[in-house]
DNA sequence: GTCTATAACCCGATAGAC
DNA sequence: GTCTATCGGGTTATAGAC
């Protein structure tokens, strides 16, 4: 009986990312994948068209769960205590999914159906920075925010602090950004 | 006549690193090494243990280089103006060699001789960064400062910008970490 | 110190059967 | 839609000759 199927794109998906999570993006592989599914390596294929198509749509994935993790974080809050909760959401997400983070900047999948996650995301982001900075400054208010979060975990992953956590320029770096959005707003 | 040594440490670094500027790191292999200094394969086993080894060593090269540029960049100049110049050259490093920047925080060479390149470039910025911060908050600032600059670079290089430099947001930025030490400081 | 040869893995992608 | 089999390529690392 080898006509019904015995998985799906969302399937391989989960279990791409899974294996991403465990293994990191470098154990990807289609025959790994297919191995972890119980599957003939060219079965994929029916779904993907290569490895790329696979890592552009894990690329996606992983950018859907940050902007899921980031909206939870935002929810309900007043404006400034939104964007230290998106902060450290975001930062948190980095820490505890090291590997499903750095597939966050990896090429997207080139259809563009809808709007991509990545445009929404930038909005939501834009939408809370505006509410402390003002819609005139809050894009450049964003990007300065953004790469130091980025930058944070980066370096954070590469090891540069040791052992300990850099909480203090963390708070340090959020600070100095809030205290700008405050005084030079109005 | 097969006695003569054909190559050396430094030459095999030079021509790696090389290698890697142009094709990009996930070229590098023993073997493309090997075919770029016209030897067999296993003649850099006589030079280093193993491939990671060989990484390990240029990761050393290209912070040595960083740190030069950095150097270069800050001689002579009055405390924020040096500031200036550092975080330029940093960002136009990344920009210019990307490749070469990547190898920047991959791990380095356990033997830990003299002292690592790493530390002391760690000290120069941070004797910069506390001619404008004061002693005490220096650290703190310094971190923030990097944190800002690599992921800056990152998302550059991810693309995340699309085709137009964002020298409004690096201005911004680097302005509000200026700002903060200047009112801040005494 | 460099050479040739090779062991022992890894991988993507395709062809053709069922 | 999945299977087996295979082509064609990559890699690290080692063995032994010179």
């Amino acid at each position: 009986m080898p006509y019904p199927s015995k998985t799906d794109r969302q399937t391989i998906l989960a279990t791409a990312l899974d294996l991403v999570s465990r293994e990191g993006i470098q154990k990807l592989a289609i025959r790994s994948v297919a191995a972890a599914l119980g599957l003939a390596p060219n079965a994929l294929y029916r779904y993907f068209a290569n490895l790329a198509a696979l890592e552009a749509a894990l690329a996606d994935e992983s950018r859907l769960r940050l902007h899921g993790t980031l909206r939870k974080a935002a929810r309900k809050k007043p404006p400034e205590e939104a964007i230290r909760s998106i902060a450290r959401a975001y930062v948190r997400f980095a820490r505890e999914q090291p590997q499903v983070f750095s597939l966050t900047l990896l090429p997207s999948t080139p259809e563009t159906e809808g709007e991509a996650v990545h445009v929404q995301s930038w909005r939501f982001v834009l939408e809370h920075v505006a509410r402390v900075y003002g819609e005139k400054r809050a894009p450049e208010a964003a990007v300065a925010l953004w790469a130091f979060l980025h930058g944070m975990t980066v370096l954070e992953a590469a090891g540069v602090f040791g052992d300990q956590k850099p909480a203090s320029s963390f708070e340090f770096g959020l600070r100095l950004w809030l205290k700008a959005a405050s005084t030079n707003n109005h």
